[in-house]
DNA sequence: TAGGCCATCTGGTCCT
DNA sequence: AGGACCAGATGGCCTA
């Protein structure tokens, strides 16, 4: 589910089995704050003194729920469970927006592993609406190259003009920088147009912190986020289509490089 | 210790 | 009416 499970286990996910008793015995509670943080609801073992006390007597507090004459505290405990009800429901509902976010990490060419740290949310949906749009960039660029190649039989220019508007700026995290030096590399999970620092915090990602070292590595690369995301240091592949066809010094494309190119694209 | 991230509660709003 | 969604508040955990 989680995939941070060493922090989300520390975190009661479920209390609203033990909470049901709590809950009522707080809103029983004499002078009981009505600003009920989160986890102090969630905790048991954090039940004031005073509090505790009440709760070792709860015949005390059934027969309060029970009295007749005090009608208002029974709408009140109606009123509880309803609360109960609602906050099981939002929590429910948080869950499954983190298991969506956790799907969307998994799909995510950064690395996966142990020595990385999960994406915040935020630099998950950043990152996602980035890599979005250098996919769509190199599926457009594919196009046009198919269509170009294909089309009007013109070998002459493999480099796609098009990396031009992808900005291959700086070495990118992980990959030698010696072998992209004719060759900048765009940032798969950067803004087509963007990767100098400027135009990243003009998209808000510097403005995300490096999330505590995404990699605890300390060889991290020079690049905008290269000490944050190392994506193709674990044996991912790195998505940019630079990367998966012959480098620029092959003038002339053959048939056989192509189908290469179509097929590795894919 | 400050700051970032997170889970949870809660009240409001909108929709069915 | 009930549920989904949202945003603000709050406090805990973790890291630099």
């Amino acid at each position: 589910m989680d995939s941070d499970t060493s922090r989300v286990s520390s975190r009661p996910s479920s209390p609203e089995v033990h909470d049901m008793f709590l809950h009522a015995m707080k809103k029983h509670m004499v002078g009981f704050s009505g600003t009920v943080s989160s986890t102090q609801s969630d905790s048991p073992p954090e039940i004031p003194a005073d509090m505790r006390s009440l709760s070792d007597d709860e015949d005390d507090i059934t027969l309060k729920m029970l009295s007749k004459k005090d009608r208002k505290l029974l709408s009140e405990n109606e009123l509880q469970g309803m609360r109960l009800k609602i906050n099981s429901r939002e929590r429910k509902r948080m869950h499954d927006l983190n298991i969506a976010m956790d799907g969307l990490r998994e799909v995510m060419p950064y690395a996966h592993g142990p020595s990385v740290r999960k994406l915040s949310k935020i630099a998950t949906l950043l990152l996602a609406r980035n890599y979005i749009l250098m996919l769509s960039n190199s599926l457009e660029e594919m196009k046009r190259l198919v269509s170009e190649i294909y089309g009007s039989g013109h070998h002459g220019s493999f480099h796609p003009s098009a990396c031009g508007t992808m900005a291959h700026t700086g070495p990118l995290p992980g990959h030698p920088t010696v072998s992209h030096a004719s060759h900048p590399v765009h940032h798969p999970l950067l803004p087509p147009a963007v990767s100098t620092a400027a135009s990243l915090s003009a998209t808000g990602l510097t403005s995300i912190r490096p999330h505590h070292g995404l990699l605890k590595a300390p060889s991290a690369g020079p690049g905008p986020l290269g000490s944050s995301f190392h994506h193709w240091g674990a044996g991912m592949p790195c998505p940019c289509s630079m990367c998966q066809v012959p480098p620029p010094h092959v003038s002339s494309m053959s048939a056989v490089t192509m189908s290469r190119l179509t097929s590795d694209s894919k």
